[in-house]
RNA sequence: GGAGGAGUGCCCGAGUGGCUAAAGGGGACGGGCUGUAAACCCGUUGACUUCGGUCUACGUUGGUUCGAAUCCAACCUCCUCCA
């Protein structure tokens, strides 16, 4: 469909946001009537969502900008078994505690992007384990079970793939599926859920549930991917050099999470700024026409825009603001980590390896020196080459802290107390 | 239950008695080039170190040997085939 009608389908389709859908008339008839209840799953196994999520909440903030009612899924109870679409080894089985913990840390993200509360166009947050603890064994393979065919579950690709490679597909993990397609039939009917959204890599799953709707007689049940994002030169989107790209504040700070956003890659701007920003199109379209050096400008405005949206425009400009200092001026920018030391330690003297280990920019002693060997620490932007340094009160500069760099872009302040 | 096969560093993977902290590749980190990009080039990639070395490591536990990732035994885990 070249046209949407509707404003939820203009934006996603010009925006990027999708990969592959059941009937998009249709959707796109009851997006325009603001008639769509859309929802999207989360499983909780990770203390926070990371930026690999981040495309699908944009989705659910647009259905929800556009009029249409976006519900939040908590895989309480789905976690407990474990997805093994895309995974080619058994998730390890976390305990209920860790799950209810995951749940908590993931669902503070959620205001950021919705407006929750019991109106018509109001987000909802739901747990499938509400319905998915108390089923019975024997019901539910009899009223849900029966609708299945192994035959047919055995050749989706998220069996499939570990039967091909043989790799262990362990019971648990084959009635994922199952359970995820049930999700969809109860939120219909619970809700009046209309559409599921999704990775790429859900498709799977989420046909299964429309189908399984059907033999349920559920009203028509619909779905939507998304692209599952990869950097133009080819890598998983959300990794940084330590860890994942976490959207949780607690996990990553805002300053890490502009310069993740900031060291895009040139290719990806103008993708990216369509995906994780609500820039206006036209805007965005001057941004991409940038070229050389000045894709630099695009970066931190994307930058800014991202890290806007999830932490609050003030932390988003502290950040930026800091890069500014620590990147264009080599100053000291205040929102550089700080790592206190007690001020008689300092006045004795500490050794720079000590140091680097303390501010924890390197593991071990040894990588300290080997840093150093390759020319990769610095204090106070100058290089270290004697690795029996000693750093000391003389070190402090004006601002009375200590500035410790491992390469261009990591940094630490090191403040005495 | 029977018969085979496999378990090596972050990952993949070579190594079948000393020259092995363990080839090669990937990833990661640092340096160079640049624009805090990509690509490319170089270096590093167990810990501790007074830079002489020391210690810990090839599924686990024992054993043989001057010496074991390598040989032997038992155990654990995984895979394949048979019942």
């Amino acid at each position: 469909m070249a046209h949407p009608k509707s404003d939820f389908l203009q934006i996603l389709t010009e925006r990027g946001f999708i990969h592959q859908t059941s009937d998009l008339d249709a959707i796109d008839q009851l997006a325009a009537k603001g008639e769509i209840i859309a929802y999207v799953g989360y499983d909780c196994t990770a203390p926070s969502l990371h930026v690999g999520s981040l495309i699908s909440i944009m989705m659910l903030h647009w259905l929800q900008q556009t009029g249409n009612k976006p519900i939040t899924l908590m895989g309480g109870g789905t976690t407990r078994v474990g997805d093994p679409s895309g995974r080619d080894e058994t998730r390890r089985i976390l305990t209920l505690e860790k799950i209810e913990e995951h749940k908590t840390g993931i669902g503070k993200v959620f205001d950021r992007f919705l407006s929750f509360g019991d109106g018509k166009d109001d987000a909802l947050m739901v747990d499938n384990a509400d319905w998915l603890a108390p089923l019975n064994y024997i019901d539910f393979l009899r009223d849900v079970g029966k609708n299945f065919s192994v035959n047919r579950m055995l050749s989706m690709d998220s069996a499939k793939m570990r039967l091909d490679r043989e790799q262990e597909l362990s019971f648990i993990e084959f009635n994922y599926m199952l359970l995820q397609a049930y999700d969809y039939v109860e939120l219909a009917r619970r809700l009046g859920c209309n559409l599921q959204m999704g990775g790429s890599d859900q498709w799977g799953n989420i046909v299964t549930g429309m189908d399984l709707g059907r033999r349920m007689g559920t009203h028509q049940l619909h779905a939507l991917t998304c692209p599952l994002l990869t950097t133009a030169s080819g890598a998983k989107m959300g990794k940084t050099a330590s860890g994942a790209v976490w959207l949780n504040e607690d996990q990553l700070s805002a300053y890490d999470y502009w310069q993740y956003w900031r060291n895009t890659e040139d290719a990806d701007v103008g993708r990216f700024l369509k995906l994780f920003t609500t820039l206006p199109m036209d805007e965005i379209a001057r941004l991409e026409k940038l070229e050389g050096a000045d894709v630099n400008d695009a970066k931190k405005v994307l930058a800014t825009e991202a890290t806007a949206l999830l932490h609050g425009r003030g932390k988003a400009e502290a950040a930026a603001e800091t890069a500014r200092k620590t990147f264009e001026q080599g100053a000291v920018g205040d929102d550089l980590p700080v790592v206190e030391v007690a001020a008689a330690e300092l006045g004795a003297g500490i050794s720079v390896i000590l140091a680097f280990v303390t501010a924890g920019l390197v593991a071990s002693n040894s990588e300290a020196r080997r840093q150093i060997k390759g020319g990769g620490l610095k204090v106070n932007d100058k290089p270290v080459s004697d690795d029996k340094l000693k750093l000391d009160s003389s070190n402090l500069s004006d601002e009375n802290v200590i500035k410790l760099s491992m390469g261009k872009k990591k940094h630490v302040l090191l403040r005495p107390v």
